[in-house]
DNA sequence: TTGTATGCGTTATCAT
DNA sequence: ATGATAACGCATACAA
């Protein structure tokens, strides 16, 4: 391994000397810097990350948490899809990706223990237990935290807009003249809370009545579960001619469940699911659904994540609100 | 942030005594051992990864390189599959799991580099262009290396059973009547050679004829590609009873193809997948596929590498089979 | 059984 | 403009 030092002694210089030059600093004459620079870049000079750290109490390493436990895990394509572009953000600006999470080995470590552990110089956290304490003592450590769709205090957030693609989902079916809607939702966090409410205040303000038997709960990328809810739902006396999914996901279940009773999307029932991922637009029909820029999201989580980290002194805690799309699709049928 | 030395004060001995006592070596005092590590815990002591690395040489950290070029990357389930497993089990070994790319930041790394220069132990390679000089290198390096589903000679290499995988669903088509097969299969690597290799031998096996035009190359997981295939195999003549898919998802775009043409699966046309990844089995009809065990693909390459760093000297070579199985589904006819 | 000394590769401070 | 030196936190060879 070429370090410093050898460099050093191919130039005839000091380690400070090589160092300097290779940062850049301004005290070095051009002509040493430049034959530094070569020397190094000949020898196959790189940088030790780990020397760095310690000398420096920067990693360029931030931690991501992609929680195990809840179902968020990176196998769904919306989170995926996330984990993909805030890695993209971050190695542009010189960052590296670590996976975060509980019991490395034999050390039981909480997550930020695990953060501290790996010298993270913040972490992202997209999806996750958000009334796990462990989560709580992380967001509130001194460690830069960005989360996913809940804020803590003080605290950077990306919050993809529930409620305004809630109701504009809800708009969109009625002004396909659907007046009785039923709502199929995921677990109750504060997600489900804020789309939930979205929709049935713009029910209200549309003046849809939703009965309680309309509303039903599933769990979340779980198409099983969905499509039981939406068996509940058909045995109703009087059937609604929409329904909503929790997710694109969850839509698959309600597909078959709809089949099986033989029922046509959209000809005898309208649909929309939620999130927009690839797949809602490869299926036949395509699903009317809410895309969330997963994308963006995943950009705008890391350079508020950086911006903290390079920029403490001038930070302050900003909740970035990702504007998503309606993907009209073909699963809602006007029946104005 | 508490070190060895707080802890060392704490307790009034020498750095080296709480290091050892920490690490569990055998020549400190059960009590003194026992003493410094309630300390510790009291304190609230956490090791440094950085200066730990820096000092043994050892990161306990392996790097992962999911390609972003190929289109293999971490967005398809299969691969998120993979990922979830393979930082499991290395984490439940002790070891985290860090992002391999090129070019991070300012500074123009290649695969190798980037692998130094963060001190992985060790670097999984689950997709990537096997024919890029860059991966050469890294899998002709010092630094212990994985791939899947391709061999770099020494090195270890996780093999997905593709040509038994192939036989099997060929058989399988084959025992439900079909001896007019299309085959629509993916980029040419070497995985699709094998692939294509196995349908052929198998079928000449079985006496079935494959006229050349019953074989399209698409691109994998991107229906639209694999819908084009399929419109051109629905216009010859001699139109196939089954059409093989590269993966499932490519299988989607077949899917609203064959509706475009009026014809339902499996009624008109059988089909199959590739991969048997969830969502296969949650679209209706259930997809016949073959599974590749991501789980244990992602599990026992973990293994292998972490076995490989942990005793060089014993360490042999190998190439891990990872066998998958077959997925009925239900849209193979039984046309006999 | 415990302690002393050293160095891993780097950067930062202070001299020169 | 350059160099000497110390320090980051830890593990280890060796001395006591």
């Amino acid at each position: 391994m070429i370090t410093i030092t050898d460099i050093s002694r191919e130039c005839g210089v000091s380690r400070a000397t090589v160092s300097k030059a290779l940062n850049g600093a301004p005290d070095i004459s051009a002509e040493t810097a430049k034959r530094i620079r070569e020397t190094a870049k000949r020898m196959g000079y790189l940088p030790n990350a780990a020397a760095r750290a310690l000398k420096m109490g920067r990693s360029y390493n931030i931690g991501v948490l992609f929680s195990d436990a809840t179902g968020g895990g990176i196998s769904h394509e919306y989170f995926s899809l996330i984990l993909e572009s805030v890695k993209a953000e971050a190695e542009r600006l010189g960052y590296d990706i670590t996976f975060i999470s509980k019991d490395i080995g034999a050390m039981d470590m909480d997550y930020y223990e695990h953060a501290k552990y790996r010298n993270c110089d913040g972490v992202f956290i997209a999806s996750a237990d958000f009334t796990d304490p462990a989560i709580s003592r992380l967001c509130t450590s001194e460690i830069p935290t960005v989360t996913l769709d809940y804020s803590f205090d003080s605290r950077s957030s990306i919050i993809s807009d529930n409620v305004n693609g809630m109701e504009t989902l809800v708009r969109f079916v009625y002004e396909n003249g659907h007046r009785k809607i039923a709502f199929i939702h995921g677990e109750m966090t504060s997600v489900t809370q804020k789309r939930l409410a979205s929709f049935r205040k713009t029910c209200a303000a549309l003046g849809i009545a939703v009965p309680p038997e309309y509303v039903r709960e599933a769990v979340y990328h779980d198409p099983r579960s969905s499509g039981l809810a939406t068996r509940a739902i058909l045995e109703l006396n009087e059937r609604p001619t929409c329904i909503f999914y929790p997710d694109d996901l969850s839509f698959l279940g309600g597909m078959s469940e709809l089949e099986k009773h033989g029922l046509s999307i959209p000809g005898d029932v309208s649909v929309v699911g939620y999130d927009g991922i690839p797949l809602s637009q490869v299926l036949r029909p395509r699903l009317s659904t809410y895309r969330q820029a997963a994308e963006r999201i995943g950009e705008e989580a890391a350079k508020a994540l950086i911006d903290e980290i390079e920029h403490p002194d001038t930070w302050i805690p900003q909740q970035i609100t990702v504007e998503g799309e309606l993907l009209k699709g073909d699963t809602v049928r006007n029946i104005g």
